[in-house]
DNA sequence: TTGTAAGCGTTATCAC
DNA sequence: GTGATAACGCTTACAA
């Protein structure tokens, strides 16, 4: 017990037990047993992230800002990734709530019932991040796509395009795009237009895809003269396929991603997107689920982290 | 016990004992306890993985593969980010330990005694993924990157260039690209030839610093006619930055990378780059983890996932 | 096939 | 400031 205080609260034991136990951690090279000690004290430390279809480059930073927070305050994060659908995402919540998490973080907010229920009565403190909703299971931290889709529209609007395409990848599994493309429409529809294509792929989101689908727009016969992709990879991909194909960009054709990769800033022209600050976003989820397994704050807390239309060379 | 039992080994149990445990499991909600079921088995099932100074794609991509292997059996993937430097790491082990891991997946070979000591002490199994080395903790799975750079600088010298530089960023944490710069001299000595200028920055990794080190180049008393970048990033930064200066690419300068990442095979021209296997990477290191923690194979294992030069329209 | 007993390595609690 | 004791929720080993 005396080992124990002095290794979790060293200024409770003298500085002859606290130095003896310094000694005999070092010589014998102890490591405590985090399983007993999560055991004892009905408390886990840990904190599960479940990330679901999303870019690699998004959840890495993202990430990065949860760690960055949880760590120095002695969490420990678990992540469990590879979850495209929301029934993968069921087995994965059931396997980490064994961990016992203090709190969860989960991407997006498209989910089954079956996951709420778990969540609820596990009773852990959950952030949903990503994408705001008016019906979260507890907190929620993210942007709201479909408002990021209305500036797009709107920018495209102004910028004289008329005749407006969305074009979207592995829509299967990301269902902000879903809410991008309903923000395009709302935001076409204040100029009193209307997406002249819309096309949801469950292609992967690859330069490659973005490629194909340039190519099918410049066949189109509704003959777009702007395109709205559902992210930068897909956005660039389309780009440098034209400017294989000799299309002049934005002349010929307009191109918009989402997402705001630092690499859309340094090719040319600069890809017109929409950024969002990621590893932010990453830290306003571990704060706000901080908030919430220190009882800080009551559930229902909501950050929007906004977002940023970046005007740029391609439109 | 009846009901441990029934749910690690349904076929050791009868079928009516097997049901009402069902039911009752469903009814209650019930979760196994981890934390108990760890400490008294005395195993974990969780595998940690410690990631240090490389880029999210290539982390995310391995982590995925190590994932796709481990999860299905059973094991947890505890992940600790944020190591840049061998001190971080030390740290990030010294708490992971704790977590009485199965095994350990480290990224690359550099790292502290200390930390080197607490593995050993451990007793734990562990794989050094990214890159080889003659002298592995454990197992190592990875690419040669000498190799590599032997590869890029008979490349460079086999098209021509005679006046070779090589350009490197955060060379305070990415020591592999040391490795890929020692196999350029190698490569090009072959030819006679040594590198013009070695440029090893410790600025980060993005296309900016690849766009500076562009214009670093063109001024340069050397006068280079190809570079070595020390990744895909900044190589791509360089190639953009060339085409807005209107400097021919690969007639004037030719530009190489290093990571062979999707987008490098999009771009116009494409970027020449070495890829490798990132996603069988991880696959590999989580099977050669599983051999040892599973006793099927002895310490020492070594796997070459190699590599391949994609010699393409920037040289 | 089911159940009993002991113990995993720590921490909460309370007495000294 | 220190230490004894009783959990924590499971699994191993063994008995019935």
């Amino acid at each position: 017990m005396t080992v124990s205080r002095a290794l979790r609260e060293p200024d409770a034991v003298s500085s002859r037990v606290r130095e003896k136990v310094a000694t005999a951690v070092r010589d014998l090279g102890y490591l405590p047993n985090r399983f007993a000690g999560g055991l004892a004290a009905r408390r886990s430390r840990l904190v599960t992230v479940i990330v679901s279809g999303i870019s690699a480059s998004v959840y890495a930073d993202a990430l990065r800002g949860a760690d960055e927070v949880l760590r120095p305050l002695g969490y420990e994060v678990l992540i469990s990734q590879l979850t495209e659908t929301p029934e993968q995402e069921e087995r994965a919540v059931a396997a980490l709530l064994g961990w016992q998490p203090e709190g969860v973080i989960l991407s997006g907010i498209e989910r089954t019932d079956a996951t709420r229920r778990m969540l609820h009565a596990a009773g852990v403190p959950v952030v949903e991040a990503l994408e705001l909703t008016d019906t979260p299971i507890d907190s929620n931290v993210g942007l709201d796509h479909r408002s990021a889709g209305i500036a797009m529209g709107r920018h495209l609007a102004d910028r004289g395009y008329r005749r407006i395409a969305f074009y979207g990848a592995r829509l299967d599994s990301d269902f902000r795009a879903f809410r991008r493309l309903e923000g395009l429409r709302a935001g076409l529809a204040e100029c009193g237009l209307v997406p002249v294509r819309v096309v949801c792929s469950e292609a992967p989101s690859t330069p490659e895809t973005g490629a194909r689908f340039l190519r099918e727009l410049l066949d189109d016969a509704a003959a777009p003269d702007a395109v709205f992709l559902s992210n930068d990879t897909i956005a660039m991909g389309a780009l440098f396929e034209a400017q294989r194909l000799g299309v002049a960009v934005p002349e010929r054709i307009a191109i918009a991603g989402f997402g705001g990769s630092d690499i859309t800033a340094a090719i040319n022209p600069p890809l017109t997107t929409i950024r969002f600050a990621r590893r932010e976003m990453g830290r306003r989820a571990a704060l706000t689920l901080l908030d919430r397994i220190e009882r800080r704050a009551p559930p229902g807390q909501r950050v929007d982290v906004g977002f940023e239309l970046l005007a740029r060379g391609t439109t």
